[in-house]
Formats: structure tokens, sequence, C-alpha cells
DNA sequence: TGCGCAAAACTTGTATACCAGTCTGAAATA
DNA sequence: TATTTCAGACTGGTATACAAGTTTTGCGCA
């Protein structure tokens, strides 16, 4: 038997891990079925999803993963930028433990750029973010920017990130070089620059087409797909497998 | 009929008004009763409460205003210096209308200086924390913000904060002039100031007493009590009344 | 063939009945 | 008198039945 946060967790990392899309619906009854539970366990984990904003409710229709709007996309990296940098400029040297955590962190990383999950590297590049924040010492930070992470993965998603996964993963490695060195104001930096970068790959595209995701799905297959990822972003009840 | 989202905005308000002290007992019937609304409803309140942090639950035993651990309390007073003043930094001159409601808001925090309702004065000044964010244009962090403020309301609180309302509104007076200015490099440090003082007039009290709320509740009269509030932090069911 | 309408299927919303621990306090016992 | 044990009251945990609304589907009609 599953609990409510397990499938809040397992939601989270189906996000963290890009297989599930914005926009895409968790029926109860759906995931009641998948998790083998009832449906008052899917509502809890949905409702704590929902208090943490990755999930909406459109009331006697269905609960839907968040396709942040531009606005709200804009908010959600500048906010990832004023918190890891701020925690990186109060930062006090880290413990061994802390440095080996984030040294074994990079390796994993590394690992999964030469691998090939797609959803494994997606995962590893945004849970270095929470790493780092828990490596820094304030839990509560660390929280609020898994929940920021999971936020920009989906915008990521949604306005087609064209950012290179070797290149965060290189920006990973130089900002802990700096914390290990000391550099705290070039770690800051370092992360600003990160931060910057991942959200200048955004295509942010006014579609205000309310079939743009169909169209993306069914487009012709002359057109080579975006890079980095298949195109196989319909938002369908059969991707509720992707928990598993 | 109250919806869960009532409830669980009355019990923000309720804790950032300094009527909820931390420890006390939500229990989901007394609610229930209170709100005239069935479990349901109620749990889905406590429930959303708990994702924010602000309520914790003991299996089988019931619901309570959480009590921020010392190293909690620093992660708090950390992660609001570092938001704030990080919104602060990034900012751009203030709208019009932001301006506005921002004097607005000092003017409500000053006539609750000279009037006598506690409760609406501890509102108003943590409320000011959460409207600046709202105006410097980040609902995403505004939001945390508010969270954030619940939570060191409630170490206020718990630790016995000896800050002086007075002063807090006169250093949100500076910021806001600062702001204006247009000079947000003042700003940032006045705030900076801001929270580490209200940080500093916690009476950071190793107690590891478990009786010390009792033992300072039931302490004889000789002693005079803290100053700007009753010492009235015994957690009770009694407490409910402060919902309405 | 295209359009409008109604019914049925399906979805979430809500209350409630029942289950399973926890605590209290009285009674039995040493 | 002090200690232990056990029953009962009380609490939150869980599943489920039913209500209320939405979407889809299929039929009738122009």
């Amino acid at each position: 038997m599953v609990s409510s946060t397990d499938i809040a967790q397992r939601i989270i990392e189906a996000i963290l891990a890009q297989r599930l899309a914005p926009g895409t619906r968790l029926g109860e009854q759906a995931l009641s079925l998948l998790f083998d539970c009832s449906r008052t366990q899917v509502r809890e984990a949905l409702m704590r999803l929902a208090a943490k904003g990755v999930v909406t409710v459109s009331s006697r229709r269905g609960w839907y993963v968040v396709q942040p709007s531009h606005d709200e996309a804009r908010e959600a990296f500048e906010a990832r930028r004023i918190i890891e940098t701020g925690l990186i400029r109060e930062s006090r040297p880290m413990s061994a433990a802390a440095r080996s955590r984030l040294r074994q962190h990079l390796k994993q990383e590394k690992a999964a750029l030469k691998g090939s999950d797609v959803g494994q590297r997606s995962y590893l590049l945004g849970d270095f973010h929470v790493c780092l924040a828990e490596c820094l010492g304030n839990q509560l930070l660390a929280d609020t920017v898994r929940d920021f992470t999971a936020r920009t993965t989906l915008i990521a998603m949604l306005y087609q990130s064209t950012h290179d996964a070797t290149q965060s993963c290189q920006d990973h490695v130089n900002i802990v070089q700096a914390l290990e060195q000391g550099d705290t104001a070039l770690a800051e930096r370092l992360m600003q620059e990160h931060i910057g970068q991942v959200q200048a790959a955004l295509r942010l595209v006014a579609t205000t087409d309310p079939i743009a995701q169909l169209r993306e799905a069914l487009a012709p297959l002359n057109e080579p797909a975006p890079p980095d990822r298949p195109s196989n972003s319909q938002p369908s009840e059969t991707y509720l497998g992707a928990l598993l």
C-alpha cells in the first residue's frame, strides 16, 4: 500500500525527470488505479502538490500539471536566482561531508551524461541545486528550491528549452570548485550566470494558440525535432505510466 | 458554509496576529464544530497548512501549530534575509500604484501603533513584508514570504521576542523611503539590518525543559511580564476561539 | 451533411461510517 | 499505599457512498 506522501513524491520525481509534461491530466481514479489505493490518498497527494504550486485543480474537471505563464516563468527564475545566489553569498565553508556529497553528485551527473537515460540526466541536473542548498545548511530553502526547480523544469518543457546538458554540468562543476576554494564571490557570479543561461535558452514564443501542443505533437516529420528531447509533449492520460 | 481555503486563511491570519500560539492543538472535531462544517474541509485546510510548514500532525494524536526549533528559527530568518534583500536588490523602480499601496500600508501601521489591538499591530507589521514583496513584482516570492513570515511570527512568540513595534514601523518607513528615492542599495542594507534586529531580539534560551511553557505561564508574579505582550502562551484548546 | 439538443458516462466534491491507535482513569492487586 | 492493568472514551486515518457538475456521445431534424 502506498501513502499520499509516496504518490506526491513520485509525481515530483516524474516532473523533475521530465516524464510528466505540463498540462498532463492527473485523474484521481487513474492514479488510484495506478497506485492501487483509494481516491482519498490520491486527493491528499494532489492537494499537497497544489499547495506547492505544482498542480492545479479545475473544479469537477480534473487535476493538471501546471503550465506556468510567461510571467510566472520570469518570477520562478528570478526567485531561483535570488535564493541560490543568496545562499552562496551567506554561506560559511562547507563541511567535509557536504563537499564529499557534492563531488559524489557531480560524478553521477557526468555518468548520466554519458548514458542514454534523458530522464535521469534531467533529474540529476535539477537535483544538483537542491543538493547544493542542503549542503549550504538551509533545509527550509532547500525545500523551496526543490519546488521551484520542479517549476522551472516544467517551464523548460513548456517553452522548449534548448539548453545543453553538458554545459549545465560543467557550470555545476565550476560552481562547486569555486565553493571548495572558498571563493564565494566567484561561485555566486557563476550561479547567477548559470541560471541566467538556462532562462535564456527558453523559446518564449507567444503561444496563445490553444491547440499549440497538439499542433506540435502532430506536426509532420519533415522538420527535425527539437534537440535534446523527443517531441512527445502531448498531454495525455497514457503518460501516467511515467510514474511507474 | 466555509471552504477549506477559508479555514486555512483564518488560521494563517490568527497566527500572524499572534492569536494562535505555537504548540496549540488544532483538533479536527473542534475546528469542524467551530466553522460548522465537516471534518473533510478541516482536514483539507490542515493538510495545506502542513505542506507550507505551518502545522504538523502527530499520528492519531492531533494537529498542532508548529514549534520551530532553534535551527529552524535560524534557517527561517536566513531565508527571509536572503529573499527580501534579494528582491530589493533586483527590483526595478516601483509603479505609482505600488508606491501608493505601500504608503497606505504604512499609514495603517502607524494607526495600529496608536491603537490597542496588539493582534492587528502584529498582523500589519508582518504583512508589510508580504505587501512589499508583491509590490516588487514577484507573486511567487511574495507567497513564500507570507509562509516564512508566519513562521517567524511563531518563532517570535515561542522565543519571546522583545522587539519594539515602534522601531519596526520606523524601519519600514525608512525602507520605503529609500526605495522611493531609488536608492536600492540603502533599502537593501536597511532591510538586512531590520530583519537582523528582529532576529536579535529573540530570547534564544536553550530550553530543553519539556515543561518550559507551563513553568513560564505559571511563574509567580514578582517578575514583570515580557513587554509588548501578556504572558499567555499556554497552548490550549480554548485558544481556538482566537480564530473567530 | 451539418447542427442542435438531450441523455449518459465520467469526473471531482463532500459527508459520513467505520477502523485503529492513544490516552485517561478507575479498579484490582501486591 | 503504590503499581499495574484494562476498559472505555476520544482522536485522527481511511474507504466509500452519494451528490453535483462537466464532457462526450449519439440521435433526431432541417
